[in-house]
DNA sequence: GAGCACTGC
């Protein structure tokens, strides 16, 4: 049985029918229905059940998506239009049947290629409560986004995967360059292909999936799609966005200069989906305490509402646990009516634990899942009804004062508020119980921030400068980030090497350093690290950093970069990347370590490409110090009487982790640091101890001379300070 | 002596 039913149709044939073949079984039917897991979110949501409609072929299945009423209006678009933008609802089905209304209208012919990127690669994961308490784990292991709505589209073709239709993300790709027609990949991979491919001839069509998430990749590839459509106007891209986004896609790529819409080249469609209304509720006057508020909100809920799940979301790790601890005391203390249980979930959470968010509520017991942003766009729930949300959100920022990175908890915007209580809605009318008032709601912004606008822009401009673009400040943004922010990244640059006097790409580099996918201070590091004799310790010190959970506990946080070494030199040399037991018992992230371990063979693979030989220095730590420095000499911070730190440049305070090893001890003189975090204060992380003459020997460009503007700056915070 | 939202190459 395959699904040759659906034939590829040239552009003269009837596309609005397609004939099916009655009565046999089809592959999926009697088999779990792995449709709703295809439309559920737009793939990026998971929800498995049980196949209602059990002899329902492929075919009948793809037309019963929502998504299928709008084919034949679709194709009519992207004919007569260069630039559709989809405001398509979740549960519409686009994710994986506009790709195959391209293929099948032949947009595939000649060798071209469909593509579709994906914000994330790891899918979202849920789990229909009706299946067996296995299952979930099952589900939880599926690889990615990409694979998995590739492997549906597969399936749906009756194909092969990797032939017709393939995908593509970092360590692991499955297409074939000849025959994939159909291809997923996340928008850092389809950034990746732009270095080599910058026309993107292969590409016929391009849909950005979840633009409006608009991260850092997505903004990048906007940027770049509006140059190459200049110059191929046989390029069609489709944007599948939220409402709130459709214009400011359309009016970017517009490029008809007269009032006549007829003369269009971009349009926006509307398509709707699958979801229940959520009804928001409001509180009278604003909380004092969200945290309280949000565990006095569910107790309340509990009591008066019918059964059905809740998910409350907070902004951390620390108020997630806390909340956890308040419901738990409360659960136990009431033993009459249904029952309460309280899970964490947080990137944070050892995968094990994270799995218990997916088990079903014992009889009579109300799950409540509390949970940080990690549940609004990466993790689906089954069986929510009820959302509680807090109104904040922790969010990166990036300071213009000191040019540091750093979290803050911020007001959630609307469409972030409107995501979250769209969580309840997913199986019948939901509520949602919002901890600010309805007057507060109507002033949030409308759309959160881009990370273009609060990130450090200097990986940005290494990419963008590899990808051909010259001139930086004139590139068109969606949303243009800072221009102070932009000049501190291209000093950055400078400093490292990367650019040259004439703000061009240093060969060779400037030009590797943008080939590693790694921070621009990293990624000097590695290519020096070989002239200190200690490329194989910079490498793995180098992963180990990459990777955001390598200790479960946080009570065991201490660590330095020589015991992140050994961690992962341990890990690694006794082959326990086979034993997840291993990590469990010395607090270690077994996944975390697992990806640390990638990360680095796949640094080993650019080192040897760019014929930089894998050397060590033995246990000695002097040239490990002296290479990190030749990376993280713009991060240098010297000891203050006052026993604080102040940065060599910019003069900003700082202080240790207290997480760091060296907190511990008598405090350095000298460090370097990989970033900050601000909570109460301003903390270095990833300290190292360097020696002073070090940066003036590493980086006597850096420290020589400061720039106009920063002697300028820091004249007028002493004249300030005095 | 405090405690890092979430992705991605």
């Amino acid at each position: 049985m395959t699904s040759s039913f659906l034939q590829p149709r040239g552009p003269g044939e009837d596309r609005e029918t397609h004939t099916f073949r009655g009565g046999g079984r089809s592959r999926a039917a009697g088999s779990v229905n792995l449709e709703r897991q295809a439309e559920g979110s737009e793939g990026a949501g998971t929800v498995l059940s049980y196949n209602p409609h059990i002899n329902l072929t492929l075919t009948q299945q793809r037309q019963r998506l929502p998504i299928f009423k709008y084919r034949s209006q679709i194709m009519y678009l992207t004919e007569k239009y260069r630039t559709v933008v989809i405001i398509g609802e979740t549960g519409s089905g686009k994710t994986t049947q506009i790709p195959q209304y391209l293929h099948e209208a032949n947009w595939t012919g000649n060798g071209y290629v469909v593509g579709i990127t994906q914000p994330r690669r790891v899918a979202a994961t849920t789990v229909s409560p009706s299946l067996p308490t296995y299952l979930p784990l099952l589900v939880c292991l599926s690889v990615c986004v990409c694979r998995q709505v590739a492997s549906r589209v597969a399936d749906e073709r009756g194909a092969m995967l990797g032939r017709e239709v393939g995908y593509s993300i970092r360590f692991d790709s499955c297409c074939d360059p000849k025959q994939t027609r159909i291809k997923f990949l996340t928008d850092g991979m389809l950034v990746r292909e732009m270095m080599k491919d910058p026309l993107l001839k292969d590409y016929s069509v391009m849909i950005l999936d979840e633009a409006h998430e608009r991260t850092l990749h997505t903004d990048i590839i906007v940027g770049l799609l509006r140059k190459i459509m200049k110059k191929r106007d046989d390029l069609r891209l489709i944007v599948s966005s939220a409402t709130l986004d459709a214009e400011l896609f359309k009016n970017f790529f517009e490029t008809n200069p007269t009032r006549d819409s007829s003369r269009d080249t971009a349009v926006i469609l509307t398509v709707e989906g699958r979801v229940f209304s959520v009804q928001p509720r409001y509180v009278k006057r604003p909380v004092a305490n969200y945290v309280t508020s949000t565990v006095e909100t569910v107790l309340a809920l509990h009591r008066e509402e019918r059964n059905g799940d809740v998910l409350a979301f907070l902004t951390g790790q620390e108020e997630v646990d806390t909340a956890v601890a308040h419901l738990g005391e409360h659960a136990s203390r009431s033993n009459k009516g249904m029952q309460l249980m309280a899970v964490p979930l947080y990137g944070g959470l050892p995968y094990g634990d994270q799995l218990k968010v997916f088990q079903r509520a014992p009889p009579n017991t109300r799950k409540v899942v509390v949970a940080t942003n990690i549940a609004e766009t990466s993790v689906t729930l089954p069986g929510i009804v009820f959302v509680v949300d807090c109104g904040f959100v922790k969010l990166r920022t990036f300071s213009l004062t000191t040019y540091l990175e750093s979290l803050m908890v911020v007001p959630v915007s609307q469409s972030s508020a409107v995501q979250r209580a769209g969580r309840a809605g997913r199986v019948r009318t939901g509520k949602v119980f919002r901890l600010y008032t309805e007057d507060s709601y109507e002033k949030l912004e409308q759309t959160t921030v881009p990370e273009m606008q609060r990130s450090n822009l200097a990986p940005v401009i290494l990419q963008l400068k590899a990808l051909g673009v010259d001139n930086v400040l004139r590139f068109h943004f969606l949303s243009p980030p800072p221009a102070d922010s932009m000049l501190h990244a291209l000093e950055l640059l400078y400093a490292l090497g990367a650019l040259d006097d004439d703000c061009q790409l240093t060969q060779p580099l400037g030009h590797n350093m943008a080939e590693f996918p790694l921070p621009p201070m990293f990624a000097r590091m590695l290519l020096t690290s070989d002239t200190f004799g200690c490329s194989d310790e910079a490498v793995t010190i180098t992963a180990m950093l990459q990777v955001h959970h390598v200790f479960n506990q946080t009570s065991r946080q201490k660590a330095s970069a020589v015991s992140l070494f050994s961690i992962s030199h341990y890990f690694r040399v006794n082959q326990f990347n086979k034993d997840p037991r291993w990590c469990q018992q010395h607090f270690l992230n077994y996944k975390g370590l697992c990806h640390a371990v990638s990360i680095r063979e796949q640094l080993i693979k650019l080192l040897k490409r760019f014929k930089i030989p894998l050397t060590s220095c033995e246990g000695d730590p002097e040239p490990v110090q002296r290479c990190i420095v030749s990376g993280f000499f713009p991060n240098a911070a010297r000891l203050h009487y006052t026993g604080s730190y102040r940065t060599v440049r910019g003069d900003h305070t700082l202080l240790i982790h207290p997480s760091s090893i060296l907190h511990s001890e008598r405090s350095p003189p000298w460090v370097v640091f990989n970033e900050v975090i601000q909570t109460s204060k301003q903390y270095m992380r990833d300290v190292t101890v360097i020696k002073p003459g070090w940066l003036y020997e590493l980086a006597p460009h850096f420290y020589e001379y400061g720039t106009e503007r920063e002697l300028a700056e820091a004249k007028r915070r002493r004249t300030d300070a005095s």
